[in-house]
DNA sequence: GCTATAATAGTCATTAATGACTATTATTAA
DNA sequence: TTAATAATAGTCATTAATGACTATTATAGC
């Protein structure tokens, strides 16, 4: 319920029609869940049917009509009961990329090292994505902040582990 | 592709059947994804159909015949390949938990409090069950104390937030 | 003025994933 | 000894999610 819970916090502040929100939502270094349009799209639909948010449709100029959503007063209802459901259980995360850690001993350690530098690589770019961040969104929005902080522990991590595979050479 | 990662890397080391499987991914402390059981067995299905494994049909007993799986060459190929994918990107997590986080300044303070203290308890109980794994496990298993240290820090990093917003109400 | 590219606004076919259910056998407690 | 419960081994109907695609309009470069 996370992507609802989102949509509809997002809903309340201000209308928005689906490509907007889509947009809002790529690669946006503030928000800690992934949703892609098509998804999007589906779960206004779902909104809509059970009455939570409306639309008008809308048309700049030329350009084809397009749904303005916003949130109803049942939608505020729901969202509130879904933001207290959300804050008070802790939904786990999830660490894909941790599968393969667990298997590393399978390949030999100097290719594993190799492998985990680029990783590092990559890493070390998201961070500084972060940090060319304006402190103000850090104040305003407590996900981002804490998204920095975890990757930076993240590359720590790292780091070490590459630290300790690499003495197992000698 | 972690899941399929994650079934074959399983394979490599010892032939198993589909219940055993979801049994071993439930409530798994030391596995940083979930697979639920059909969808187990539904990748067990696709794994099989592309070669990367195969079965034999057992039977303990009078119980019902169970499809015993085990790695094939051509999965072993895919394995290496899928590991060194999975160690050399880096897969961002999501934290489905955040997302409320960032609209809790629409609830009352103190309510809010109240929420993050049950939410924190949550996370203590989630902790203790690391603490009570023997040491061994941690050496073996990576992920495993990777997450212990997730977690302590998911502690620490809620204390402390709970701890700006009760500053707040003063 | 024309063409290539980017932005806008979405849909659709397909794959991924889950909750609820089925069915059998072993085990425990009364 | 029999009723209830737990363990074993899965299937199925439905929902969730995505990659690839469609179609139009604005804009920038030549």
């Amino acid at each position: 319920m996370e992507k609802k819970l989102l949509l509809l916090g997002i809903l309340i502040s201000h209308d928005v029609h689906g490509y907007e929100l889509s947009e809002m939502l790529k690669d946006n270094l503030g928000i800690s869940i992934e949703m892609k349009k098509p998804n999007t799209y589906r779960l206004l639909g779902a909104l809509e049917k059970d009455g939570l948010i409306t639309y008008t449709e809308e048309q700049d100029g030329n350009r084809p009509v397009k749904r303005v959503y916003s949130i109803t007063e049942a939608g505020k209802k729901e969202f509130e009961r879904l933001l207290k459901e959300n804050i008070a259980n802790y939904a786990e995360p999830e660490f894909p990329s941790m599968v393969g850690i667990d298997f590393i001993s399978l390949l030999p350690t100097k290719e594993a090292v190799e492998l985990l530098n680029t990783r590092l690589a990559a890493l070390g770019e998201k961070v500084q994505a972060f940090d060319a961040l304006p402190a103000e969104i850090f104040k305003a929005h407590p996900t981002t902040a804490y998204l920095k902080a975890f990757y930076s522990q993240e590359i720590n991590w790292l780091k070490e582990f590459i630290n300790q595979l690499k003495k197992e050479i000698d």
